[in-house]
DNA sequence: TTGCATACTGTTCATTTGTACAGTATATTT
DNA sequence: AAATATACTGTACAAATGAACAGTATGCAA
């Protein structure tokens, strides 16, 4: 059974204590927090929210509460990760997340990375190195076909992925490196650029 | 100060029970699981191990024993992943992740970043933009009291943490910055620096 | 020896905390 | 109108719990 708005409020207020302090919450301090009179409202809630099967109370024991299910909060039900395909080198005329072109997976916080059809890319070389985007990183990008004036967008260029950000003129792109040693490229039209989506993380892992 | 064979036990079993329950023990379940016949002994522990600065505790609360270091990267239910803690500044006189310092936790894919003791920075300003890391990365931070010469290490600079390149000099050290609009910082000694650790990679998400 | 830190036992106390009992109020459903 | 679920207040109690005080014992360093 689903959870009425105010359990949601205090199973997401369990969830964030879980989080950041370590440890469920005491039913007084939901009963503080939310600015119940009673220590027993907040019980009675928990009695609920038990039933509904998101929690399991340890009876008699202080903070005796264990987190079953994430609901429909930020924490996603299946756990706090996304898992999404790493492409390394994109074969031409294959789909970007196509199993040739896959050279693992990682996983990512959900909280951070919230988005569906999320994929990352191993970038190559440093024509992005102005806005912090190096050699070996990986890129993490959003799914879509087409991306806002100013925004940098994973796109294909001479049959290899790379990142570059997409300025939109009159008349056509621009797809501008973030680099002085590297000379942006101009695209006849919106259409002629076949964007794979938008950057919208980065994750580097030193060489140790 | 290192913790007795004893102490280090006690700091095993409350890791473990917050791994493994979500939730640190009280203190006469701590002394019940070692056979403890006064939980006053197990109360007197946890003061010795609070002082070495390896918890902090909560006083008067229930099960109030925060875990600050000695823990190894607790490994989410999963596998896939470990948690680390965000921190945000650094109060002076504070151990790097305690609880008034941390910011929030987040998830890291196991595979890319195995080690123990991690936790993660947010970085403030450009000073290192020269090597891809940007204002509002969160840097991932290997725990270590020295690191090596020419490493990037987060260092303690004027009551706050700071990623500096670390050059060690015949009679000093030089925290470089890796932006030429910031002047070097000249560090009479490798013991007048307070090493927090080591980058080990950086996470970033874009603004959307 | 004399301290000192560690590692315990035993008892007691105040606070924290979960829980129970007794109500009120407001919707929604039957 | 009656029944039901939800959302609260108010009081009270017993168990859980952290903390204090008073001891004992052991190993180790000054």
């Amino acid at each position: 059974m689903k959870l009425t708005k105010q359990q949601q409020k205090i199973m997401d207020f369990i969830i964030d204590r879980q989080d950041k302090a370590g440890m469920p919450p005491t039913v007084r301090e939901i009963a503080e927090h939310f600015g119940f009179k009673s220590p027993n409202n907040a019980r009675q809630h928990l009695e609920l929210i038990e039933k509904k099967g998101c929690i399991k109370r340890d009876p008699g024991k202080a903070r005796g509460i264990h987190i079953l299910c994430g609901a429909s909060s930020p924490v996603a039900k299946d756990g706090r990760t996304i898992s999404v395909p790493l492409v390394g080198t994109i074969a031409a005329g294959t789909p970007v997340t196509a199993v040739e072109n896959i050279e693992g997976t990682i996983n990512l916080d959900r909280d951070l990375f919230r988005s569906n059809g999320l994929f990352a890319l191993r970038v190559k070389g440093d024509s992005m190195k102005d806005v912090g985007i190096m050699n070996g990183d990986m890129a993490v990008i959003k799914q879509q076909a087409s991306v806002d004036d100013g925004e940098i967008a994973a796109v294909m260029v001479d049959e290899e992925a790379t990142l570059k950000r997409f300025v939109k003129k009159q008349k056509c792109v621009i797809l501008k490196a973030e680099n002085p040693a590297y000379k942006d490229l101009m695209v006849g039209s919106e259409r002629d650029v076949s964007v794979l989506g938008k950057l919208v993380g980065i994750i580097r892992r030193m060489a140790i």
